[in-house]
DNA sequence: ATTATTGCATTAATCGGCTAATACAATAAT
DNA sequence: ATTATTGTATTAGCCGATTAATGCAATAAT
């Protein structure tokens, strides 16, 4: 029985990168899993020990970084019951899009700091390539 | 006499955000200063006692940042003279390029585990919006 | 030669934040 | 009623990294 990619009584990927603090990089990943409904609107989670299990950490971590989730408004907690997904779709719809836009802020932003304008990372975007290697920008 | 934006014997803007290491902030200022051609190739940057003062910052974290600088071939010194920047323009603008490579890459892999292709990301670009609304990636 | 100015090295202290241990509280399950 | 399972609160330790104090080394300036 093949559970990859399920959260509920599965298998998640758990990578994490060392740089980060553990707590973040688990709100990262849970999240993306969540906007891109790999985790459906709803549906139940395991329990922060079950997850924290898997995810071979603490289980404070694993809750501290479900509270995040939570205060986010992505999961909801019954008491004693568990926690689950939102089931406000279009709440996940839009915090998506809004995430996506703060992505896109920050990176032309960034771009804009070496002198590189919107027109331009277009045509990067579109090449696949550097910047236009021969536009001297004087 | 104003001397904003200038590097030698002037002032910089040194803002500083708090949540980065302080060194940190600085080899990213210096840097896109260095790129952006602010601080010319060839030219003389002022003593670390003198530019840790002008940011209100110690001695060995500016210590720090300029070496960092060095370390990437921004930066050389001559040992008692001071440092200067590196007279190898094209270094620099290949530098440039880089980063704004890496910049594109980070960006595009990040709109990807959204699930949002090179081609959305184009269209937001252009229309300076959100992802497209009607569109259900299902 | 002397002095002042440059970069550099070494070490210490401080600070914040992450992680973990442990015990508690509430309720679904039996 | 009892038990097991859920989330939660509190506290403490630990670790890393950043920052800072201080002194050294080399050389340009005089």
């Amino acid at each position: 029985m093949d559970r990859s990619g399920t959260i509920g009584g599965g298998k998640m990927k758990w990578v994490f990168s060392g740089h980060h603090p553990i707590y973040a990089q688990l709100v990262e990943q849970i999240q993306i899993g969540i906007l891109t409904g790999a985790y459906p609107p709803g549906s139940a989670i395991p329990s922060v020990r079950t997850l924290a299990m898997e995810a071979e950490v603490n289980p404070n971590t694993m809750q501290k970084a479900l509270s995040e989730l939570e205060a986010k408004g992505l999961l909801y907690t019954r008491r004693t019951a568990g926690r689950f997904v939102t089931e406000d779709a279009t709440m996940i719809m839009n915090l998506k899009k809004e995430i996506a836009k703060e992505y896109v802020n920050a990176f032309l932003k960034r771009m804009a700091q070496l002198g590189i304008d919107r027109a331009e990372v277009i045509r990067m975007l579109a090449t696949d390539g550097a910047p236009s290697a021969k536009k001297e920008v004087k």
